[in-house]
DNA sequence: TTGTAAGCGTTATCAG
DNA sequence: CTGATAACGCTTACAA
C-alpha cells in the first residue's frame, strides 16, 4: 500500500479508502490509485486486515470425516456459498473425537474466523454458544444446543422407511443403527421404532445392532442380525455405508437380497443406486444442508439478530430394488417396481 | 499477552519468549508466566503472529471437486499429516475451472500460507514456480511444471488393465477416457494404448470416447461405445465413476456385465466393490497420495532445499467380477475368479 | 536474564 | 475530501 500511495501520489489513508470503496474519494485520485493497484499487482494482506478488523473472511468447518461419502456434498454446499461471498473454508476432521473437536475449536478461534460451521462429534461445545462467534450446527443437534442448526427430518424419514417395509409385508425387522450418542442416529432409530409401534410391530432389543456408520461395522452388525432366529426378513440401516456393508454380509451368509432379506437405508448417496440390488433408501439432501447452513451463517455474520433458526430439511423415500414384497403372489419373486 | 505479562509480573517480551520456548527464561518466571497463560485461557493470535513472521501455519489445498469420491481420501491424507504438525487446511474446489484456480491461488496467497498443495485443473500456474512459496502438485502433473509432485503410476497401471483384458481374451476394446487435457487422463490412455499395441491389438479412434470423469458423462460415452459394430467385448474406463456410469448404460442397453461386455476401471474406490458385478479395477492409493504430498510439502516448509522430488506411487490391479474370460470353455459363463 | 520498542500491513479516527 | 497517526497482537533486536 505504501507503494501504491507513492506511485499514485496520495496518502495511505486514501489508498485504503479507495480499496474499500469507503468515503467519496475524488474521481481522478480514485483512478490514479486503481491504476497503481493494478500495475503493482497488489493484493491486500488478509492477516493485517483481519488483525485490524478483529475478524477474517475465514469460515471454519468442522466435520467428522471427509472420507465418509455423505459429507463431501455437505462441504461442497458450504464451499459454493462461501466462495460466492469470497469467504474461505478451513476444513477440520474430528473422527468424532471430542478431544480433536475441542483442539480444532480452539485453534480455529485463533484465526479469528468470521464464523463456524460444525457437524458436532458430541455435545461438547456448550460453552461456545455465548462466545460471540456466529456458529451453526449441521446434521446433528447437540442436546444442550439452543442456537442455529440445520438438520434433516431424521424421524420422519425413518418412519417412511418403516412404513414402506410394513407396506411390503415385513414384520420381523432388524436395525443397524449409528452410534446412539449422535442425535441423528438416535432420531433415526426413534422415528423408525415409533412408526413400527404405531403399526403394532415390535422391535426386540436384540434386533437393534449399534454400528459406527461405516462399511465394516455395518457388515458385522448385519452378520449378528442374520444369526437371529427367526431371521429378520428386512434390515434397516441408518446410513448407506452400513447398508452396503450389510449387503456384503448377506451375500457372505449365502443369502440373497432382496429374496432372502430386504435392505432399506438412509442417505441416498449417488452410489447407492449402483449396488446390486440398487438400494431402496431415504434420501437426505446433503448439498442443500451445507448450502442452507452456509447461507444462515452468512446472515449471522452480516449481523442478523433474529432468534435461533432451526431448519429441518425434508427427506425423500427412493424406492429401488432392495426391498421385496412379502405380500406378492410368489414369495420369492422379483423385487417390486 | 499484556494481561499475562501483568498478572505474571513480567514484560511482554518475556511472555513471548516463554510461549515460544525461545531463550532461557528463569524457571520461576517461566512457571509464573505459564500459570498466568493457563488461568487466562490464552490462545495466541495467529493473525498477528503470521503478520509478524510473514507466514502462517495455513496450508492451502486446491482440488477439482471434493464431491468426486476419489478426492476425499487425498484430502484426508493431507489433513492427517497437517493436523499432526498443527497446520490447518484451507480447502478450495476449482471444478477444473482455470479461472477459479487462479482466483483461489491469488486469494490464498493473501493469507500468507506456509505452502500450497494443488491438484491442478490445467497448466496455468507456471509463473508460480518461482514465487517462493512451497508448492507441490498432486495427482496431475502440468506439462511445464518442474517442481515437486506426487502422482500415481498411471501408465503402468493402465497397461496392467490392458494386459488383464488381453489375458482374458479380449481383442475388441473400447475406452472411456477422462478429459485429455489432464495429464493423468492422458497417461492412462497412453499406457493402455501402448500395452495394447505391444500385444498387437489395435484401438480404433472411434473406440476412444472422451468423458469428464463423472457418472453421467461415463454413461453417455458407454452408450456410444455400445452402438459400435462390432460391439466391443470390453470397456476400460479411466476412473470408477465413469465405469459405474458405463455399467448402468450396459444394463439400459439390455446387456449384462460381464457376460456381454466386460468393464475394467481405474481408481479402486471402496464403493467399487459393491456394484454388481464388483468392478475389476486398478487401485490407486489416494490417501497415500495426500499423505506423501503433505509430508513433502512440510519438508519444503522446514527449508529442505534438495532438487525437485517427483514421486510416483504404484498402483495395484484388483481382479473382481466385471471382466469375463473369453477363453474359458463356455463363452457366456460365470466370470472367472 | 529481562525489559523496551520498533514494525509487520491494515483500518479508523481526526485534524487540516 | 484528504492525509497523518494510532492501534490491532505479536516477535525480535537491542538496551539495560
Amino acid at each position: 500500500m505504501h507503494q501504491i500511495a507513492k506511485t499514485a501520489g496520495v496518502s495511505l489513508g486514501t489508498v485504503s479508502n479507495v480499496i474499500n470503496g469507503n468515503s467519496t474519494v475524488k474521481e481522478h485520485l480514485r483512478l490514479r490509485v486503481l491504476r497503481a493497484t493494478q500495475s503493482l499487482g497488489y493484493m491486500p494482506n488478509q492477516l493485517s486486515r483481519g488483525l485490524r478488523l478483529n475478524k477474517t473472511s475465514i469460515i471454519g468447518m468442522i466435520i467428522p470425516d471427509i472420507t465418509n461419502p455423505f459429507f463431501p456434498s455437505v462441504v461442497r454446499g458450504v464451499e459454493d456459498i462461501a466462495y460466492q461471498h469470497s469467504y474461505r473454508l478451513i476444513l477440520c476432521n474430528t473422527d468424532n473425537d471430542p478431544q480433536k473437536e475441542i483442539t480444532y475449536l480452539n485453534d480455529l478461534r485463533s484465526f479469528l474466523p468470521a464464523g463456524l460451521l460444525i457437524i458436532p462429534a458430541v455435545d461438547s461445545m456448550i460453552t461456545w454458544s455465548a462466545q460471540g462467534l456466529p456458529l451453526v450446527c449441521i446434521d446433528r443437534r447437540p442436546h444442550n444446543w439452543d442456537g442455529d442448526f440445520v438438520v434433516v427430518a431424521n424421524e420422519r424419514g425413518s418412519s417412511e422407511a418403516a412404513n414402506h417395509l410394513i407396506r411390503m409385508g415385513h414384520r420381523h425387522i432388524g436395525v443397524i443403527t449409528g452410534p446412539l450418542s449422535l442425535t441423528n442416529a438416535r432420531e433415526r432409530l426413534d422415528g423408525f421404532d415409533a412408526a413400527l409401534r404405531k403399526a403394532k410391530v415390535s422391535l426386540a432389543p436384540e434386533c437393534i445392532q449399534e454400528a459406527r456408520f461405516d462399511l465394516e461395522s455395518g457388515h458385522k452388525a448385519a452378520a449378528r442380525l442374520l444369526h437371529l432366529l427367526p431371521r429378520p426378513t428386512a434390515i434397516f440401516a441408518t446410513n448407506d455405508l452400513m447398508a452396503l456393508g450389510a449387503l456384503s454380509a448377506v451375500r457372505e451368509a449365502g443369502l440373497s437380497c432382496p429374496q432372502d432379506v430386504s435392505i432399506i437405508s438412509f442417505d441416498g448417496l449417488d452410489i447407492s443406486q449402483f449396488s446390486t440390488p440398487a438400494l431402496t433408501t431415504v434420501y437426505q439432501p446433503g448439498y442443500q444442508l451445507g448450502n442452507t447452513a452456509a447461507r444462515l451463517l452468512l446472515e449471522r455474520i452480516e449481523g442478523n439478530k433474529k432468534g435461533p433458526q432451526q431448519i429441518v430439511l425434508p427427506t425423500q423415500l427412493r424406492v429401488r430394488d432392495s426391498v421385496s414384497n412379502l405380500k406378492s403372489v410368489a414369495p420369492s419373486t422379483e423385487p417390486p417396481n
